[in-house]
DNA sequence: CTGGGGATGGGGCCC
DNA sequence: AGGGCCCCATCCCCA
C-alpha cells in the first residue's frame, strides 16, 4: 500500500530542515552568500551535484562546501527552492539565468521548464507580432501575467525524463516536453536558423549522442578538454550504468550541459568549483566565463554576448534590411550588409579590384544593388548603352513587421549630392558619388543606427 | 575540380 | 546594455 502524500510530507521535512539548518552538511557558497543544504537533496536533483557529490563522499564526516560564481545568489535560491519543493518561480528576468544555472548543474528538468517558458514567452511575442524574444526586463513588465508562473511539476520519487514533468495545463507555464528545435519565431527563417544551429554545433564541436546522468564529460569546450575523460565516457564498463528510462536523455537538452565546469581533473573532478570539504575554487576561472549558453556550450562573459548569441538559436532576426528585405539577427551585420550591398561603400572597381576615386570611377545600380566600377571598366561594359532606371531609384517597400523602428529608405541615397548620370543601358544607373562625403551620408541614411 | 574572393554570421571586446 | 568595430570561419559563386 503507498501513501502518496508521503512524499510531499518527506520533501516538505526537508525543506522545513533546511530552513532550520537542522541536519545540513552542505554548504554552497553563491557569489559570498552561503546556502545550507543536504547533499541527499542536492545528490538526488542534480546531476552537477552528483558528480561533484560522489567524489566528496568518502569523507562524509565533514561538510562539503562547493563555490559557485557562474550565477546569482538569486537565481541559486530559485533552483534550491526546486529542489526542496518541486516548485520552480519563473519570470521573464531569471529564467535565462536559471536555466543557465540549472545547466550547469544539470538538472534537465529545470532547463525543460525554463525552455517551455520561453517558448510560451515567444508564442506571446509571436501573436503580438512586434515583439521579440526578449531577455529584458521590461519584457516582463509588458505582460506580467504570461511571463511569470510557477513550475510544479509535482514532486517525483526518482528522476526521470524532462518531459515528465510536464503539465499539459496551458494556461500556466508548466507546458513541457517541447524541444527548441521545434520551434522557430520566424517560419521563413526556420531552415536557416537549423541550419545555424547546427553550424554552430558543429563549429562548437558538440557531441551528439546519448550521455548519461551525472558521467558526461568535457568535450565542447577546446580549453578543458580532456580525452581521458572522453574516452571514459565512451566505454561505460568503468561506471555502472543507471536505468536506461533515466539516463537517456534528449540530446538536445543534454548537451549544453557538458562545459567547462569539467576540468582536466584526473578523477573527473569539477574543476571550475571548490569540490572538497575545505577547499574552494579560485574564482578566477569561472569569473572569466560566466553566462553559458543554455543550448549548446558556448560561454560568454556577458549577459548581452548570451542574449545575442541565442539568437543563433532562436532564429531571431530583428534587423530586416529595408532595401532587399534580407533579415538580419545583428544590426552591426545588417549595417556591414548595407554598406557593402547597397551603397557602394568599398572604392574598389567591382571588375578590375583597383582603388576608384570619384574622379576615376562611378558607382553602379543594377537593381537593389549598388558597386563601383572604374571608368575603364565601365566603358568595356558598354556604359553607352546603360540608361537610367528610374524606377530603382524610387523608396522601396519593405517588410515592415518587425523592423525594430529602422526608418532606412533606399531612395534617400538619392540626393541633391549624388549626381545622376543618365545613361542607355538597362537596369544599371551610373552615379557620381562624392567619396568624401559617403560617410555623411551613411549617417544620413540609415538614422536608426545611433 | 580547385582556388580566390565576396557575403554572411558569430565571437570578443571597446566605447 | 546596446552599438559598433574587428577578426575569423564558413558558405557560395565564379573563373
Amino acid at each position: 500500500m503507498e501513501i502518496s502524500s508521503h512524499q510531499f510530507h518527506l520533501l516538505q521535512q526537508l525543506n522545513e530542515q533546511r530552513r532550520q539548518d537542522l541536519f545540513c552538511d552542505c554548504n554552497i557558497l553563491v557569489e559570498g552568500k552561503v546556502f545550507k543544504a543536504h547533499r541527499n537533496a542536492l545528490f538526488a536533483s542534480s546531476g552537477y551535484f552528483k558528480m561533484l557529490l560522489s567524489q566528496s563522499s568518502k569523507e562524509t564526516s565533514q561538510s562539503t562546501t562547493a563555490t559557485f560564481q557562474a550565477f546569482s545568489p538569486d537565481t541559486f535560491t530559485v533552483i534550491l527552492d526546486f529542489v526542496y519543493s518541486g516548485k520552480l518561480s519563473l519570470t521573464g528576468q531569471n529564467v535565462i539565468e536559471v536555466m543557465s544555472a540549472a545547466s550547469y548543474l544539470q538538472m534537465t528538468d529545470v532547463i525543460s521548464v525554463c525552455k517551455t517558458f520561453i517558448k510560451s514567452s515567444l508564442d506571446i511575442s509571436e501573436k503580438e507580432k512586434d515583439r521579440y524574444f526578449s531577455l529584458s526586463d521590461k519584457d516582463v513588465s509588458s505582460n506580467g501575467v504570461a511571463r511569470s508562473c510557477v513550475y510544479g511539476g509535482g514532486w517525483r520519487a526518482e528522476s526521470s525524463p524532462p518531459h515528465s514533468h510536464s503539465s499539459p495545463d496551458p494556461g500556466t507555464c508548466m507546458m513541457g516536453g517541447n524541444t527548441w528545435s521545434n520551434f522557430n519565431y520566424y517560419p521563413a527563417s526556420q531552415r536557416n536558423a537549423q541550419q545555424q544551429l547546427s553550424k554552430h554545433e558543429q563549429r562548437q564541436g558538440s557531441v551528439k549522442k546519448s550521455r548519461h546522468l551525472g558521467l558526461q564529460q568535457p568535450s565542447d569546450i577546446p580549453h578543458y578538454k580532456s580525452s581521458k575523460l572522453e574516452d571514459r565516457a565512451a566505454e561505460p564498463a568503468g561506471h555502472p550504468a543507471p536505468p536506461e528510462e533515466q539516463v537517456h536523455i534528449d540530446t538536445e537538452v543534454e548537451t549544453p550541459h557538458v562545459g567547462y565546469q569539467y576540468g582536466q581533473g584526473s578523477e573527473g573532478m569539477p574543476r571550475g568549483l571548490a569540490v572538497s570539504q575545505q577547499e574552494h575554487e579560485s574564482p578566477h576561472d569561472l569569473a572569466r566565463m560566466r553566462f553559458k549558453c543554455p543550448f549548446c556550450s558556448h560561454v560568454v562573459k556577458r549577459k548581452a554576448d548570451l542574449k545575442r548569441h541565442l539568437r543563433c538559436h532562436t532564429g531571431e532576426r530583428p534587423y530586416p534590411c529595408e532595401a532587399c528585405g534580407k533579415r538580419f539577427s545583428r544590426l552591426d551585420h545588417l549595417s556591414s550588409h548595407f554598406r557593402t550591398i547597397h551603397q557602394a561603400c568599398k572604392p574598389i572597381c567591382r571588375k578590375c579590384k583597383r582603388h576608384v576615386t570619384e574622379l576615376t570611377g562611378q558607382v553602379v545600380q543594377e537593381g537593389t544593388r549598388r558597386y563601383r566600377l572604374c571608368n575603364e571598366c565601365l566603358a568595356e561594359a558598354g556604359i553607352d548603352s546603360i540608361r537610367i532606371d528610374l524606377e530603382a531609384e524610387a523608396p522601396l517597400e519593405f517588410p515592415q513587421d518587425g523592423d525594430k523602428d529602422s526608418r532606412w529608405h533606399y531612395g534617400e541615397d538619392n540626393r541633391s549630392d549624388v549626381e545622376i548620370v543618365e545613361d542607355g543601358s538597362t537596369d544599371l544607373v551610373i552615379q557620381q558619388v562624392d567619396d568624401s562625403e559617403d560617410e555623411a551620408d551613411e549617417k544620413d541614411v540609415k538614422p536608426n543606427i545611433r
